[in-house]
Order: C-alpha cells, then sequence, then structure tokens
DNA sequence: CTTATTTATACTCAAATAGAGCATAAATAA
DNA sequence: TTATTTATGCTCTATTTGAGTATAAATAAG
C-alpha cells in the first residue's frame, strides 16, 4: 500500500541505573548506530549531542512495539530490559535528521527501562551519562542551582517581555513562574518536561537553535544554553522519562528495580534522592519504608569504611504478587 | 522512501463527556467515516462493535500528533477539542482491521479529551455512550456488580487452571487476584486496562474471539462475553482512558473540565463518582472541596425539585496560572 | 397546616500520618 | 581517648482522614 500517510517508527529507550547516588542514562556518543545514520550524518546534519540507544520499529519481525524496543537495545546494546514503561509518543515535524534530509517522517516512541546493572557490559560508543549533565537545573540535593537565578531567570525574563501582545506576555509568565518558582517550596520536582519545553521554547536548549526556534542572549551577548543537547528530540524523552519516575516512585516500588539485591537503607535513600534531586529526611525516611511492608532485614550488616555498620535489607518481592503495592513514600525535604 | 518499515498512524479519541451522572464517550455505531474504512468492512471485515472516533495521522499535513488528533475530531464530528492528553500508543500484529486485509500495519496513539458540551452536535453515527456498557465491572456506585462473582469469576477459574505449568498457574492466580480480589476492600479502580488485559487473554472479551485467542464456556455452555466489544483496540484505549482519569482526578483539577461554569457540590460529587465507578463520603467530600481553593462561591442558590437548595460554585480558574493545582482529593468511600 | 422526606451544611471526635527534632549506639579517624 | 560519622530508636505536635451526629431548608404527602 503506497500511502501517503506513512511514517517509520523510532524506538528510544531510556536506560536508567543508579550507582552511588548518580542517577545514569546510557548515551550515545560518537559513531552511529548503523548506516543509515552514519548517511544521515556524513551529509551535514551533524548529531548535536548524545543519543539515546534507539532504532526502527520493523512491522514485519515485531509483533508489539515493546517488543521491538527489547529486541532493538538487546542487539544494539546486547542488554536483555527487565522492567520496561511506555512513556510517551513524540510526532512534531522536524526534529530528527533523516527526515529533515527529505526522509519520511519519523515518529518516535520514548521507554523507560530500569536496571540494577551499571557494570553490565555496553558497546564502546555507549556510555552512562549523568542526568543531570543534560538537566543541571533539575539537582537540587545541593540545593536550588545558581543557574537558575544566574543564567535561566534573566533569560527568561527577556522571553516573557518579548511579545508585543500582553495576553502572551502574561501568558509566558505563568508558565515560567509554574515551572521556575522563585520560592523553593513550590518547586515541583515532577514537571520536568514541562521545564524543558519551556526552555526549548524560550530558546534555551541547543536543541533549538538546531531546529530554528529564536534565541536569545545574555545582556547582549550569545549565551551557551544550559545542559548538554541530544539527538533529535532525544532529551525530550529523557526528560519525560525523569519526570515519570519521579512520579511513579511514590506509588509504585520501582526503586527496587534499581537496586541490588541487599542495601542498607541509606543506599535506598540515596537512590531515591538521586532520582527526585532532593534530599530527604532520614529518619522519617527509615520509618515509612520500614513500616511500608516492602523491605526485610536480611539479618545482615554492611561492613563500611566510617560511621555504625548498617543493617541490609532486601525487597519482599511477594508483595507484587500479593498486592498493588504502593511506592516508597516520600517524607518533605531536609 | 520505500522503507519496509513504514507504518500507518491511527489517532484515536476517548472523548469524555459526564452528563447527570453518567460517564459518556463519543462513539460510533453504523456507517464507516470515510471510504478507506467503509472498503474494509464491505470486504468482509466486520466492525465488531462501536468505534471510537479516529482518523489516520497525515504527516504532511499535521505539524503535531495532537494537532492531527484535533484537525481529525474536528473535520469528522465538527467538535473542536479543548482538553486534550495524550495516553497510550498500541501497536500490536492482529488487532485492526484494514491491517488483517493485507495492509501496513497500524499503530493506534490513544488520547483523552474532556469535554463540558453533551449537548454539543454530533454527527448522526454518533453517539453518546455510557463507559459501563463496554466495562459494566467497573461500575460499583450499586455495589459490587453482580457479574463479577457469577460471571467473570467462574470463568477466570476455568483460566487460571488451564495451563499445564504449575508456575503458569500461579501466575495467573496472581494477576486474576489483582485484577478481581474477593475482598471488596482491595478494588483497585485505577487498573482499568489491567483487568482488560486480563479478561482479553483469558478470552472473557469479544475481541479476543476476532483475534484468535482462545475463549472459555461456562459449565460447558459457551457464555456471551462481558461488555459491549468496540472495534480494533479501541476498548483498550478506552481501558487506558478510565485509568488515567480516574488516577488524574486525584492530583490535577481535571474534572472541572467536565463541568458546566457554575454547579453544586452535589453535581460535583457525582460526577467524581461516576468517573471513579464509587460512591464518595458527601460531608467529607465537601470538606476537602472547600478547603482545597480550587472552588469559590458564586453567591447564587440551585432552585431544586427536592430537598434544601444548594450554593453554588464555581472553578477558580486562576489557580492554573497561579501554581500547579492539585486534584479532588477523594475521601474513602462511602 | 403539619409531618415525612430529601438534600445541604456545620461541627465533632478519634485514628492515622507527616514533619521536625532529640538522644543514643556503634563504628572509624585523629 | 576523643572527635567524627553513620545508624537507629523515640518523642511530640500539627495536620489529615474517616466516620459520624446534628441541624437547616426546601418539597411532597396527608
Amino acid at each position: 500500500m503506497n500511502d501517503t500517510s506513512s511514517v517509520i517508527i523510532d524506538l528510544g529507550a531510556v536506560i536508567v541505573a543508579v550507582t552511588d547516588g548518580r542517577p545514569l542514562t546510557l548515551a550515545r556518543q560518537g559513531p552511529a548506530f548503523d548506516a543509515a545514520e552514519a548517511q544521515s550524518i556524513a551529509r551535514g546534519f551533524e548529531i548535536a549531542g548524545d543519543a539515546l540507544p534507539s532504532g526502527a520499529f520493523d512491522p514485519t519481525r515485531h509483533r508489539t512495539l515493546e517488543l521491538g524496543l527489547r529486541e532493538t537495545v538487546s542487539r544494539r546494546i546486547g542488554v536483555n530490559l527487565g522492567y520496561v514503561e511506555q512513556l510517551y509518543t513524540f510526532g512534531d515535524r522536524g526534529r530528527h535528521p533523516r527526515e529533515r534530509e527529505g526522509g519520511p517522517r519519523v515518529i518516535s516512541v520514548g521507554y523507560l527501562a530500569l536496571t540494577r546493572e551499571t557494570q553490565m557490559p555496553v558497546p564502546e560508543s555507549t556510555a552512562w551519562r549523568q542526568w543531570y549533565d543534560y538537566f543541571p537545573w533539575e539537582d537540587w540535593r545541593d540545593g536550588r542551582p545558581a543557574m537558575i537565578d544566574k543564567l535561566i531567570a534573566p533569560l527568561l525574563r527577556e522571553w516573557i517581555a518579548a511579545p508585543k501582545s500582553y495576553a502572551e506576555t502574561a501568558r509566558r509568565r505563568d508558565r515560567a513562574t509554574i515551572c521556575f518558582p522563585e520560592d523553593n517550596g513550590s518547586w515541583d520536582e515532577e514537571i520536568v518536561l514541562e521545564r524543558f519545553e519551556l526552555l526549548y521554547e524560550a530558546g534555551l536548549a541547543a536543541e533549538a537553535q538546531r531546529d530554528g526556534v529564536a534565541t536569545f542572549a545574555l545582556d547582549g551577548k550569545a549565551v551557551p544554553p544550559p545542559g548538554a543537547p541530544m539527538m533529535s528530540d532525544h532529551r525530550r524523552i529523557l526528560a519525560t522519562a525523569m519526570g515519570r519516575l519521579r512520579a511513579k516512585l511514590k506509588y509504585r516500588p520501582v526503586v527496587f528495580e534499581l537496586m541490588p539485591e541487599d542495601f542498607t537503607l541509606l543506599q535506598l535513600q540515596r537512590t531515591v534522592e538521586a532520582i527526585l534531586g532532593s534530599n530527604l529526611h532520614k529518619q522519617n525516611f527509615r520509618r515509612l519504608v520500614e513500616n511500608s511492608g516492602l523491605v526485610e532485614s536480611t539479618g545482615e550488616i554492611e561492613p563500611q569504611t566510617r560511621g555504625r555498620p548498617a543493617a541490609k535489607f532486601r525487597f519482599r518481592r511477594e508483595v507484587l504478587r500479593e498486592r498493588l503495592a504502593a511506592g516508597v513514600r516520600i517524607s518533605g525535604s531536609r
């Protein structure tokens, strides 16, 4: 069927692991995955930044989209994914290099995969990168990131003031206030995507410059946009993954997909904090986790470098079978 | 580009309205929307049930998927949608009539749209249908639906016992217990999709018979599967919409998209209950809503048929601009 | 007109949860 | 030894939830 409405599906995976309190995602720098992509690059559409593991959906071979994703990741990265969840489908025109090259429209279906294996062997082209390299404004573990007030806020002010129409200025101001509130207490860690879309539209993302969205300068000087850019709309997909995981953490026991078999409560807390990008009250976190019925003591003790040794716990996998279990409840930040 | 990996995107909309405590969705019975679909039907692939408003995404005309959906609905139904949110992308082989006919693979992107306008004029081919016509086991407002214990549970027991492998039987039992718990208190109103997928796999959905999944009979007699079937995988999309809306209600002020400008607190409660499929404690609901800051009194009073007249309220739209507002908090069911 | 019925609304009370912090224990480092 | 670090137990208050009771203001029935 030679339908003008046919498109290509690109399956992209945000493969997450958390090691030593660093939230990581698998990304590729350097050589292209396959010939088609190499060709795109060769023709002058340079990849402005890293790329998520991705590949085209093959309707002749894949019974479902998720199976297609698993197969792609298995083939290209050599990893069999465990926990996988669909995130979102983006179809915006003009974000994919193949498409700008005159190829068919590319629709990206993003997936979130959680894994324990930071040490799993990955191809040379691929590396674990920290989330906050791409989204430095999302990490509040050392307090409010300075770049928000030094760089983002001033540039957003220019963007807010730009439109002639008062209504449009008001809309922009409202969005900016919700995404980047002055008051720390109003920061909502779940709206990662909304914040990134705002920065994109305001020209504060390298991808926006690539895609031809207007850019702004600070005090007349061009400023490097905050955060490392990614190919195509992959940073959008990563933002969606971060927001989804930050939300899901609280109502389903998904953190444990990221933990080793045995862990101390502090290790668990550090993992949650890495994902949330904020710190938690230690005693309350312990109380909530212990009372949740999600974990049980292994009876063992973690020999540490410093401080009193901690008891080790394990996830009670049976809760997944018995009932629809809740997530790790989060007490307010420390 | 003549890529073997090209597919067609079908955009489907669950257009929701709630009138007089009845949760409704716009569905088409009878004649096909367009020539292509009519052809499919003519060639023998009858539509087993109603269809959601849907149409093919046209990459040459639509800049984004959501704009494509809005355009499709506007053209076919004559309605300009307000609140729209993407739900999920399904790509399972063998669910779409065009595809079974030898056409290209069809990928369904489902959307949820909320509207106030039950009275809006819709084409003759289209009608408002109650959610619970398709999902009768999801409505608990008059107590636990009898069909769960009379029809679903016995058939699921057969499905659980069917596999030779003990491990598979255990897995099936766990899923069934989570989706249809014996104990009413464990019913989770959000897992609408999980329940439908379970019934589909167990052959308790008409669509499963159409798609060639094994079916079961009760006491040796063939039984009509519960709930009205839909075309393609539209009932899956509707299930996704119901689950998403039931969840979202609690953390974002989306109910108000379904309410008229002015409303009484009981009308609001009935709308929430219609969506949740369960009853709420009236006094606590009132307390939570009044303290939420989401509504304000209009000063007017609803002249009623019976009982003391109720004060009318309106949604404080400004909360959407001021802050990221929470949803209508739900106190336990009555 | 009086009473039953229905819906609206105010208020109470106990239990559970959240938020913050104090105190003590058990290890290592200096 | 002593300081430092991490673990863990416990307390105390404010808030939220869950389940009522009580009263008000309308209509319908006799």
